[in-house]
DNA sequence: TGTACATCAGTGAACGCGCGTTCACTGATGTAC
DNA sequence: TGTACATCAGTGAACGCGCGTTCACTGATGTAC
């Protein structure tokens, strides 16, 4: 694994064909959030990026490994738009920061809606992981802590009395991934729930 | 497929071995719970109830048809469950009757985190099959109408001001859903997340 | 009660398939001189 | 600039495994007489 260590030990050269990595993980992504993370095969992978399958193996270390860089991706993505809400929420009335906010959260585009079945169909692979687990763990913490943050710079109106921020804001998350693999997974329509969601919320918050 | 139609139609015979199906159930569920859906093989079913595969395929059609044969029996248990909640709750105090409610309905005991992270993946393999989608939209219809019953009848001051009690259940219910799925899938403790609902609860509620 | 027969629940070997992973290799890319 | 060489990203065949499902069968259970 490691260069020989008896030369000069040059630097490494830069590597070459830098973007087969960047394209498995752009196909990956389609697929894991059309299909889903099982019923994806490596072999889908690498012919949707135009490889065969040892490119896979020659930059990743396992599918699941895959799915990791993916989640490491998408959540620097939520970091910068909760950021970017925070930021935004300085030049609005209170209620409009409200409604900014829920609508940020509970939104049902299509690539949303795959990203909520991907992330409970990780959720499920961790529960019997103790490794993914973890990962799981960190990520909830930082985006947990990051929407405390946007919870009390721009709407403390929004934690209850006798709870803090951090409290308030996994509990809002938690209650957004449970109303929205609700509607992702089907059955009922999404607006009729969302619905719902907006008339409990406004009857809560007035 | 049918008997021959040509003799006196006798009614079928009882049939024999009639334990078969439940001892295959239970062993299923057993495993199901504690290991789930897609990582339990027919064979270890088989195994644990002690019988071969072949019997598994002369008591049910397919792995699915066995888990929708245990949902049926726990969507029943639920509903039951719900029931004698709303009747006891009739000879409670308010506070009481929601203490008990929320205690109910956030229980974290292993046997309910084996549910939830069946039922997680239960809503995973509906997102791709419109017939099992049916059958989980069926499942949630039931279950929320009853909680919207239980609310009705003994908490109405848990629906919020301009929301109905079905709203209100189904968005306790998806909510409760999430809370739950956080706690059964690791990762942080259960405890933390639980105590935060609390709070949050209590402050809405005050 | 006893005997011949029919049924069908359960057996267990075999099938077939998909898929994650490995590995000896090759040829394009970059380095050294 | 040109030539020899080394590297290593990507190839593609092969491996191995697990598992859902099928099916010809058998023998215990029940029925008819």
């Amino acid at each position: 694994m490691n260069p020989p260590q008896d030369g000069p030990a040059a630097p490494r050269p830069p590597r070459r064909r830098v973007h087969t990595r960047a394209r498995i993980l752009a196909a990956a992504s389609d697929l894991f959030l059309s299909v889903g993370f099982a019923r994806t095969s490596i072999e889908d992978i690498c012919a949707a990026a135009g490889y065969t399958r040892g490119a896979f193996y020659s930059n990743f270390a396992s599918k699941e490994d895959l799915l990791l860089a993916l989640f490491d991706a998408q959540a620097a993505d939520r970091m910068a738009e909760l950021e970017q809400l925070a930021a935004a929420g300085a030049a609005m009335t209170a209620p409009e920061r409200a409604r900014r906010l829920v609508e940020a959260l509970l939104r049902v585009e299509p690539a949303e809606t795959g990203w909520i079945l991907l992330f409970l169909e990780f959720r499920l692979l961790a529960a019997r992981s103790p490794e993914l687990a973890a990962r799981v763990a960190e990520h909830d913490r930082a985006v947990s802590s990051a929407l405390a943050a946007v919870l009390e710079r721009t709407l403390p109106e929004l934690v209850p009395a006798g709870a803090d921020a951090a409290q308030a804001a996994e509990v809002i998350l938690a209650a957004r991934e449970g109303l929205l693999a609700r509607t992702a997974a089907g059955g009922r329509a999404a607006e009729q729930l969302l619905g719902a969601t907006a008339a409990v919320l406004s009857g809560l918050l007035a």
